[in-house]
RNA sequence: GGCGACGUACCCAAGUGGUUAAGGGGCGGGUUUGCAAAACCUGUAUUCACCGGUUCAAAUCCGGUCGUCGCCUCCA
């Protein structure tokens, strides 16, 4: 049986219970991206917060259809692609080329269905044909207008109402000023199908319902997207799925919060203020990222500034690194034997590791609460590093850190954090941050080979200087048992 | 102008009626170290924008003020 959880359904303003429309299966639609251009780390913020809820849920033994559609038929696709002399299913292609790399970049989970609006034109238009049979559209120049005023419950979602919204531009066979295309008539240089209303193309909000409808019959479990498609978008979503198909279109609305600049002002490619996702992982582990974004409640807007990325790397080696000392200790004892002898800190652990799965899914299943949950994951790092501390820890510890293994193994498999092995990490680390100030590494290990000579030979002075000149390239020198390592410094 | 969200330490941030206000980053002190780093210990908010109210009790509820942000046009 799936665990239960609460959410909070934008619809309601509310964090309720979640009542499944069919027992154990979530179909969850998440708005992607409209491909005009390449995905900035507002964009990942969705992406990974959707992400790691979806694998939050099968974890906890929810069946999931996670559906995140790409819109590539569109107005911005059409005026970037005339800009640039070619074709807009050309251009679109070539950002959903562009797209998953950056998703796979990223970590992210391959949705069961990533549906395009070229290829959902024959449910757009059955669904465009059930609204103007149902009289909530009609045609007038060529161009077929969802009619708001014939859905009473419009504005349900947003607030909105619709004498409230300003002044719009007057569009000639418009009847009310808040009605929408759900078919443009064709222009020349535009992707076009033909339709029972004319040669055309669909407008914005209508290909969501259809393709939501398509992969997840006509109500959804959760309808996800970033904050600023509650209104028009998703209100229109609304609109068109509850007036064609006359039953509830989302059960639960999940919406997160934009990312901010420092300034206050949010990250938007109209706004000129982007870091897109490419630029960020080559910079950055793409986990530093994932880690940054969980590390907030999903629904805060989270601030973006240079330090952002940093600070969050210097946590996940935190976690790392402990997972690192926690796999590196041996024994075969039982861990109360064990704990007897090693005193508090080993029962502590014990605890803490015990406690730790309920308070962690605690915090999750109450509004995916990702910050509350890793300040848990954190308090159990510290625990472990400071049993680590105990001398016969490294020997015998294994059975007393046992438990907390199995809980980073719960923080990767339910959050996608901690996914990798501690060198591989180390080794992105490394690599990235190396090539982020312009640093060959072999002139790194030269200087350490340097300073183990002048060591051996104690020479203090020579090997004092050299780590003076690594730290002056951000370089860690750790002389341990084993010889020197050296790490790149996070912060 | 309409709709909505938010204001917690140097920074990020959890907490939404009741023990000493989580967690992370940064900075200071200590243990450790040839020197360091990492790790650990410790100090960093008698207080939660401000004012008033409800209550035995409020960061948490109510009212007001100020400030910030989002949406109302494309936007994750």
């Amino acid at each position: 049986m799936p665990a239960p959880f609460r959410i909070y359904n934008t619809l309601s303003r509310r964090v309720e219970d979640f009542e499944p429309v069919r027992p154990g299966h979530v179909g969850l639609y998440v708005c992607g991206m409209t491909v005009y251009d390449r995905a900035h780390v507002g964009h990942a913020r969705a992406f990974v917060v959707f992400d790691s809820f979806v694998r939050y849920l099968r974890h906890r033994e929810w069946e999931v259809t996670f559906v995140r559609n790409f819109t590539d038929v569109d107005d911005k696709i059409i005026k970037r692609a005339n800009e640039r002399g070619m074709e807009p299913i050309a251009l679109a292609e070539e950002n959903i080329a562009l797209y998953h790399q950056d998703a796979d970049a990223l970590g992210l989970l391959h949705p069961e269905h990533e549906p395009r609006v070229s290829e959902c034109i024959d449910d757009i238009q059955e669904m465009i044909g059930r609204l103007v049979d149902g009289e909530h559209a009609y045609v007038s120049e060529g161009t077929t207008w969802y009619a708001v005023p014939s859905f009473e419950e419009y504005g349900k979602l947003s607030g909105q109402k619709v004498d409230g919204l300003r002044s719009e531009d007057v569009v000639a066979g418009k009847r009310h000023p808040a009605d929408f295309a759900l078919w443009k008539a064709s222009k020349p240089g535009e992707p076009t199908w033909d339709s029972p209303w004319g040669p055309g193309r669909p407008g914005w909000h209508i290909e969501c319902s259809a393709m939501a409808k398509t992969t997840l019959g006509v109500t959804i479990d959760i309808h996800g997207g970033g904050l600023d498609l509650v209104f028009p978008h998703h209100e229109n979503e609304v609109a068109q799925s509850e007036a064609a198909h006359d039953c509830a279109f989302a059960r639960y609305w999940m919406h997160n919060g934009l990312l901010t600049m420092s300034s206050g002002q949010k990250m938007g490619k109209s706004l000129g203020n982007v870091i897109n996702i490419d630029e960020a992982v080559a910079r950055f582990p793409a986990e530093a990222l994932r880690l940054y974004y969980l590390q907030n409640h999903y629904r805060s807007p989270l601030p973006w500034d240079e330090d952002a990325l940093p600070t969050a790397l210097a946590m996940l080696s935190r976690l790392y690194e402990a997972r690192e000392v926690a796999e590196a200790m041996k024994g075969s004892e039982e861990a109360a034997d064990v704990a007897r002898d090693l005193g508090p800190d080993a029962q502590e652990l014990i605890r803490l590791s015990a406690d730790f799965e309920d308070r962690f899914f605690d915090a999750l299943d109450e509004d995916f609460n990702t910050s509350k949950a890793l300040s848990y994951v954190f308090e159990l790092v510290r625990a472990v590093n400071r049993f680590s501390n105990h001398k016969k820890a490294r020997k015998r510890g294994g059975p007393v850190v046992a438990g907390a293994l199995v809980a980073f193994g719960i923080v990767r498999d339910s959050l996608g954090l901690l996914a990798m092995d501690v060198d591989a990490f180390m080794g992105e680390v490394k690599t990235k941050r190396l090539a982020d100030m312009g640093i060959d590494p072999a002139d790194i290990d030269a200087l350490i080979e340097e300073r183990t000579a002048a060591r051996a030979a104690k020479d203090w002075a020579r090997a004092d200087a050299i780590r003076a000149e690594l730290t002056d390239k951000h370089i860690e020198v750790r002389d341990g048992a084993g010889g020197a390592e050296w790490r790149v410094r996070l912060s």
